[in-house]
DNA sequence: GCCAAAATTAACCTTGCGTTAACCCAAGTT
DNA sequence: AACTTGGGTTAACGCAAGGTTAATTTTGGC
């Protein structure tokens, strides 16, 4: 939830009922009501999700999204359409979309949709679940295995940072820069911290997730992979 | 192009359609029939994407899909069922889908979905694979034959600089210089790291991958080219 | 200003990477 | 046959990186 969208449509009735109705679920959307203010917008703002009507006047939403695609912008794109033929379809996806759903839809799946692309992209969930350990980022407590961990703030921090970027080698400096930003403490503080989470985790000989990998940083990941 | 994806299906019929198709896409599709050698495979393997079709005797597809998420397993899913019903569809993506396609579908349209989920992870984890020796950057671990080497930083940097050059001659000074920049060690610290590093490679009498070009350098390559 | 929780620091221990040097071997040279 | 040369193998050592522990300082709520 608080996602932040651009929908790009050019029949601005359609266009505000889908406003609203994302609205009540917590979802913001911007507007655009044509192709070149989109991508005005889109090179100025970060949304997480582009909606995009493929007919419109002058430039199409195959156009639009070809165009973002060239400019480098990556952004997540919906292609809402009335027509369902196969050949629009690949001609969607050959454009660089992300997802092509057919008018008329349920704004649930609308936003069922949504929310996948934003989660795989920005990871913005009030949850997270990987290999027996829970965050809980609204109560800011973490479970393994069900049994609540009992760690301090930076602990938590820390365990967030890893999960995010689970398989991937965090280094050092990574990991400090993301916990106290330019100035951090000059001696082995993160050692540490570490330490205690690692105790934490690994309570009742649970597998260790969190692994050196020597030289080059930390990693998130169950041993057998 | 290349890629690597799991069928879960439980009409063997149906499945060899699929995935004889998919090869004709140069897209390789290994096939489990049940949920529970589904979750194992994708435990031993790494898989792009992988496909599970809901209806299943036994463990259906959404159970599968959950199962995964809670095991920490990411893997891009593509649910296939011939029930529409919205709630069908808002279920799956509940259970933490990526997409949802409804028999009887064009096996275009698979294609095309299936290469958007496995773009947005090949983006996010870079690896090079070659020969059988994989390259996983942000995990900064190798494999040969799915088997993990345990490699020193500098020997994975080594190898990192003979695989992306593989197939060419590199001298002695140019992997000094990619490795060190302009101050070396001035003993044969190279070859003993090179030792390490083919001692790794060549486990279990897999055949020779670094050769040794007398009097010019090495060259990564299989044997028979 | 007091107290508990959290963060930082310092000291010490352990591990393992990188470098070195010494030795081995085979092929070519004189 | 002895010597040289390019390369492979092995063991040893120093040092930096990482892990552990306890003591001290900082912080924030009351």
């Amino acid at each position: 939830m608080n996602y932040n969208l651009l929908l790009v449509e050019d029949d601005v009735d359609l266009a505000s009922t889908v406003i609203d109705y994302l609205a009540l679920e917590k979802i913001y959307c911007d507007h655009a009501s044509n192709g070149m203010l989109a991508i005005e917008l889109l090179q100025q703002h970060q949304f997480d999700v582009v909606i995009l009507d493929i007919n419109m006047p002058h430039m199409d939403g195959i156009s639009v999204c070809k165009k973002m695609r060239e400019l480098g912008l990556t952004t997540p794109v919906i292609m809402l359409t009335a027509r369902d033929t196969l050949e629009d379809k690949l001609a969607g996806f050959n454009a660089g979309t992300d997802d092509y759903l057919v008018k008329p839809f349920a704004m649930l799946e609308l936003v069922a949709r949504i929310q996948v692309l934003a989660k795989r992209i920005s990871g913005q969930t009030s949850k997270l679940s990987l290999y027996g350990v829970e965050l809980n980022f609204t109560a800011k407590s973490a479970y393994r295995n069900n049994r609540k961990l009992s760690l301090t703030p930076t602990g938590l921090s820390i365990l967030e940072i890893l999960m995010r970027k689970a398989n991937n080698v965090i280094s050092r400096q990574q990991l400090i820069q993301n916990i106290w930003g330019d100035f951090s403490p000059e001696s082995n503080s993160l050692k540490v911290h570490l330490f205690k989470l690692r105790q934490q985790l690994n309570q009742n000989g649970a597998p260790e997730l969190i692994h050196t990998v020597p030289g080059q940083g930390f990693i998130f990941k169950s041993k057998n992979d």
